[in-house]
Order: C-alpha cells, then sequence, then structure tokens
DNA sequence: CTATCTGAGTCCATTTTTCATACCCAAACT
DNA sequence: AGTTTGGGTATGAAAAATGGACTCAGATAG
C-alpha cells in the first residue's frame, strides 16, 4: 500500500468486462449474421415465414428457431392474419423494441455505402415523404461529431 | 403480355435481393459474434492478442482467424511495437474505415441500454472532455426523427 | 366426405464451425 | 544454455449449420 504501484501503462485491456457491458450484451442477444438478416427482413416489411426464406436462403430449422428466439427476447411478434380464402396464418413483425434497432441498422448501412465495395445500395430507408435517413453521432450537448476518431471509451465507476 | 398480370399485393419479400443491398454486405462481413466483440475490444483501445483473449475467452484459434480476416478486409491493421526489453510483436488497430463503424456500436449500445436487462452499462463512449456520444436519426434535411417506426424501406429503381 | 394443395414449420443425417487443450516458436533475459 | 513470454498452430471432441424429406392443419375441389 506504502507501495507506489507503478501504474498500469495503457488501457490493455477492455475498460469494462463483458458482464457489465451494454454493447456486449446487445450482440449477444442480436449479433449474429442470420438474426441480422432476418432483421433487415423484418425492417423491410417482410412478415412470413417462406418470405424469408426465400429471400435469405436460410435453412428451414436455422430460421424458425432464430424467429423464435427473436420472440422470445421481445423484438419480434407474431401477428396473426388470414388472406380471403386462406386459413390464417401468423407473422412475425418488429414490436417497438425490435424498431427500436432501426438506427443500428441504418448506421451500417451507411458504413456499407461509405466503405465496403458492391456499388451503391438499391435499399433506400426514407421517411414516407421521400427523405432518407441517416445516423449521426452527437455530444449530448446536441453539438454533431465530426470524426469517430474523437471518441474514447471509459469505464463509469462502479 | 396482353394479360393483366393480377400484380403482387403487397411486399410479401424484401424489396432488394441481398446482392444488391449494402445493408446486407455489411452484415456478411462483420455480422458475426465474435468478430463485433473483437470490435468492441478495438473500439475500448484494446491492442493485443492476448488481452483479447483474455477479455473476451474465445479460443485462441478463433480469435487468430478473426483477426486475420479483420486485417485482409481493412478494418483492422497490425501495428507493431515494442516494449522496452521485450521483443517486438504486433498489435492490431482500427483503420480509418474500421472506426467508421463508431456509429453502428454506438447506436448497439445505446440500443442495448434502453430495452436490453441488465442494469446500466459501465461502459462510456464519449469525447475526450467527457460529454458522452448518442446517435441519431435524422433526415437529410436535418430534422430529427422522432420515431423510427416514421422509417419505410423502398428499392431504389435500378 | 375424401382428396389435395399450401404455408408453416419439424426431423434427421451429413458437413462445417467451434471449442478447449496442448503444443510451438522466436526473442530476450538469466 | 536454459527459461520465460507473447503470439500464435495443430488437433480431436462437441456443437451448430445445412438441405432434404416429412408433418400438420385448414381451405377448397370434386
Amino acid at each position: 500500500m506504502t507501495d507506489h504501484v507503478p501504474k498500469i501503462v495503457s488501457s490493455r485491456h477492455a475498460p469494462v468486462p463483458l458482464a457489465e457491458c451494454a454493447l456486449a450484451r446487445a450482440i449477444r442477444s442480436i449479433g449474429d449474421g442470420w438474426t441480422l438478416l432476418i432483421l433487415r427482413e423484418a425492417l423491410c416489411g417482410v412478415e412470413r415465414f417462406d418470405a424469408m426464406h426465400d429471400d435469405l436462403g436460410i435453412p428451414r430449422s436455422v430460421l424458425a428457431e432464430r424467429l423464435s428466439k427473436l420472440v422470445a427476447e421481445g423484438i419480434l411478434e407474431q401477428r396473426p392474419y388470414r388472406e380471403p380464402g386462406r386459413r390464417q396464418r401468423n407473422g412475425y413483425v418488429l414490436t417497438e423494441k425490435g424498431r427500436a434497432l432501426t438506427p443500428a441498422l441504418v448506421a451500417l448501412r451507411e458504413w456499407s455505402e461509405a466503405h465496403l465495395p458492391g456499388g451503391p445500395s438499391r435499399l433506400r430507408l426514407q421517411t414516407p415523404d421521400g427523405q432518407e435517413v441517416v445516423t449521426r453521432l452527437i455530444r449530448v450537448d446536441g453539438s454533431v461529431l465530426a470524426d469517430p476518431s474523437e471518441i474514447v471509451a471509459i469505464a463509469k465507476p462502479g
């Protein structure tokens, strides 16, 4: 104690362990390739099992398992519907919790457009009046952050 | 051709196929649980193989494979360093392309704080002067979007 | 009333990843 | 010369993904 512990040189390790990190929890919850692609489908308004199966080429068993996990987590909910002359079925739609993932997906899309090869995306995310939607990083005082390299990660004492 | 094809009833399917979707490409590139957790480490300033291994509990072979993929994609780069009296090694740091993922990760963190159980996160992402950073969805005209449910996905004609 | 069609899944055998542990290597220090 | 240490490979066992066949229930046709 009277020792002057030389002090940790730099942050060799993350400032916060996984168990206390909200970002890590989000990744655990939805950070899986198929799950993210399913959320893209949901954001695009696709509700049906077979439509997702067709769009994604995902194995049916994997799709069923992921959908029920997303329902269990409250990100999707089953919405029964019936087409005229067809029997009742249920589709999957985003809950409010699920919709709240939109900023993250929009940010990913922007990153891809700016930094990945493959040409411009044909997918547009916009308001009903046709204005495209983008994300911005801002400080709590409302000012826009120009450069993400200004960001540092620290641990809140706890 | 003279047939009046009845017209597709609604968007059962996504407006854009995966191959032409920037969001899908991003998911292919980094949408994997371990990869996202590695990016979290990088964002936290963790550079070294062993530090990441300790923090994440990831198998060494998986970590090695993911790191080299991220380097190949230009998201991380190897930065050789040498501590006094130690041999030269290389760490991994975000490139500019990698840093550009920050908004997506911040958005995920916000979602987690707002909607997942687990208590407040101890991880803070802030500017050097201590202001916390958050994301906002905005229209191209600059106005802030209050509710993500206003968003619709459509295909750009192509 | 029986047959058939369809959307929405489940089941199952095979292949692919992941996992955990052990092992390896090169530099630096003893 | 021998030991330590960060940074990886190699390897067999366990888990997950894959793709195809199978199931089920209700609507409609015959």
